[in-house]
DNA sequence: CATAAATTTGACAATAAATGACAAGTCAAT
DNA sequence: ATTGACTTGTCATTTATTGTCAAATTTATG
């Protein structure tokens, strides 16, 4: 299963030579739900995303991005009219974007 | 919210002239049910689709179609990035099926 | 208008899924 | 063999989804 956005914190954190046991500890978690995120078998809370942004030096927005991607991707498993219906979503995706919805 | 698969089998069913009451007993599954479906207060299960596809002689594809769509602009609603996340879920769609995984 | 049929809505118990916490496990370095 | 870092499994608890029923609203029809 997709999981770019515990990949990317993975690579951040060791980039930054941190432990687990020392982004957890900030966050307010054990380091098997850590391991669990980075892992993909656990996806991280919303509100987690800007304290992992912030321990990690990176923008938050680039977290957000993937870490919405990978729900798509969870959505669209196996399917196999996955980008059809991608294609669709972004369709809608622009037009409310238009309508200032 | 977004409701394609709703609007649609709402749609495909006055077309055929069908009251909710005939498409829902089909399906097994009360009115209230069907409306709410319909209105996009809840979702079909995905076994459904095929029998929604069956009683309104229409094209399960068309209909699962709309039906994946929706999910995914359930995750994106109200997100700014929603679009960016889209662009990378679709990436990665793509790069998938490539690979066949 | 009255009333009957069709549809929608609300509430709630039942069921299913996600979550957090902990213990036990593996693995690598020393 | 011991230690530290990380991973995995289990399970109780919380949270979300589901179906069902009754009541309310809307729509069609005499």
């Amino acid at each position: 299963m997709s999981n770019q956005f515990g990949d990317k914190i993975k690579i951040l954190r060791e980039e930054s030579q941190l432990l687990q046991r020392q982004v957890a500890s900030q966050l307010d978690m054990d380091t098997s739900m850590l391991s669990k995120i980075e892992g993909g078998d656990r996806k991280a809370k919303k509100e987690q995303i800007t304290q992992f942004a912030k321990v990690l030096k990176v923008n938050a927005d680039e977290l957000l991005t993937l870490w919405l991607a990978d729900q798509l991707i969870e959505v669209l498993e196996g399917e196999y009219l996955a980008l059809k219906a991608i294609q669709v979503a972004e369709e809608e995706v622009k037009y409310n974007a238009r309508k200032k919805k």
